[in-house]
DNA sequence: AATGACGTACGGCTGGGT
DNA sequence: AGTAACCCAGCCGTACGT
């Protein structure tokens, strides 16, 4: 589902199986991961073009089948032109919970094989499998029967890729898909690397790829020859280090099953524009409750409100405040946000998306709230614990502020007016 | 030609504190 | 006492990833 499998033509058949003796850092990607879990339950699409994405108005691909793919449809593609692309495809909507609930059972399938797990998103995980040689056999034996066991107890395929560093095995896995699976000697890094085009590699995106275009920088080779020094003063000092040390190989990083989160956020790209500051501050009540509800979830509090307010013209602006202390309430995080919204000058402007996050967190009780002196313990937190409670046992929704009950209302009569009908 | 919903990281800037 | 030099936290936009 990576963006730059484009890149990536049906390379020449990979060769004869590798030397994988030090290649312990193992990528799996599911291959066309929400279309595969689809068709799971739509068996009569396989063959067919088929794209999971939103279908609105605004929508963009978030998993084309490879039939799809062979008329240009990509992920990230805005769905209007995936139609144009290829009409005939079968447009499905995303249900992410069916997404989550296969991605658990291939983590435990590689959970099985070693703890040093580290998923990167729904479809893929890096497993370093140093430790599980002795007890499984040689990496590649290991790869074979991951492959095996995903095909077998989840009925999809997947990619794996074979190396000595994460962002080898990763490059690895892309260039073997769908179906694959690739090792890339330890020994043969350098030159498995060099031919590549710069935007292969993990960091470089649409900006730097032009400015190491404009500097005559094409393949993974010129940037190995380009003296560090220059690529710190065009990238910038970090990107720079970074680049020069994956183009000879070099990835430090290791296998790193737990990281802790820094934000959690919610946003919402409306059907259309939205200019009304009631209809805005509705909007980002509705998110703040999704995030506070997130927070509490995760036993999680956070110091730093941010909001995001996209304009009809995709001019992004984001604001942040920090708190003096921590919160995980709806409460908070929305009276925070809407003052963020009024300070913003883009009252009354039409905008396209909002979005609330909150960052700077740490454990709920890692920090027992301080009352200032007098200060009366207001029960909103066991309000909104009673709403998650409520939440758990009747269904999400269920109990939600008035204020966004009376604006379903509104909304209801006015179409009940028009002689609409809402399902 | 049109660009979702998450999330992380970095660099530039500002202002407080020492 | 005023200033210079420096660090650090916080803020914000940008870039990038799935």
């Amino acid at each position: 589902m990576s963006r730059k499998q484009q890149l990536h033509r049906p390379g020449p058949p990979p060769g004869p199986p590798g030397d994988d003796t030090g290649c312990t850092v193992l990528h799996v990607d599911m291959d066309a991961f929400f279309v595969s879990v689809e068709l799971l339950e739509r068996p009569e699409l396989r063959g067919r073009p088929v794209v999971v994405g939103g279908a609105g108005p605004r929508g963009v691909v978030a998993a084309a089948s490879y039939e799809s793919r062979a008329f240009g449809v990509h992920s990230a593609m805005p769905m209007s032109r995936a139609r144009r692309l290829c009409p005939q495809a079968v447009v499905l909507p995303p249900r992410h919970d069916k997404y989550a609930a296969v991605s658990a059972g291939v983590m435990e399938i590689f959970r099985s094989i070693t703890p040093l797990v580290e998923p990167l998103a729904l479809d893929e995980a890096f497993l370093d499998v140093a430790g599980a040689l002795r007890r499984l056999g040689r990496p590649a034996e290991i790869g074979r029967m991951i492959r095996e066991q995903v095909s077998a107890q989840q009925g999809i395929t997947c990619s794996v890729g074979i190396a000595s560093t994460k962002f080898v095995a990763k490059l690895a896995s892309t260039r073997c898909k769908p179906d694959g699976l690739l090792v890339v000697p330890a020994d043969g890094v350098v030159d498995f690397l060099h031919p590549l085009p710069v935007a292969a590699l993990w960091g470089v995106g649409e900006r730097t790829e032009e400015i190491l275009r404009r500097l005559g920088l094409r393949t993974v080779g010129d940037l190995a020859q380009t003296p560090i020094d220059t690529l710190r003063r065009e990238v910038g000092a970090a990107m720079g280090e970074h680049l020069h040390a994956l183009a000879w190989g070099r990835d430090p990083r290791s296998v790193t099953p737990t990281v802790p989160d820094k934000s959690i956020g919610a946003e919402e790209t409306f059907d259309h524009d939205i200019a009304d500051p009631e209809a805005i501050r509705r909007e980002l009540l509705r998110l703040s409750d999704r995030v506070g509800a997130r927070l509490r979830n995760a036993d999680l509090v956070g110091r730093t409100i941010a909001v995001k307010l996209r304009r009809g013209d995709f001019t992004t602006i984001t604001r942040a405040r920090t708190l003096p202390d921590p919160t995980d309430l709806a409460r908070d995080v929305y009276a925070t946000a809407c003052a963020l919204y009024e300070a913003s000058g883009l009252e009354g402007v039409p905008l396209r998306l909002v979005g609330v996050r909150v960052e700077n967190l740490m454990p709920a009780g890692s920090t027992p709230r301080q009352l200032a002196l007098g200060e009366p313990e207001t029960g909103w937190r066991q309000a909104e614990a009673a709403m998650d409670l409520a939440a758990r046992r009747f269904g999400a929704g269920t109990v939600r502020p008035a204020a966004l009950v009376r604006a379903e209302r509104e909304r209801d009569n006015r179409h009940d007016r028009e002689g609409r009908h809402d399902p």
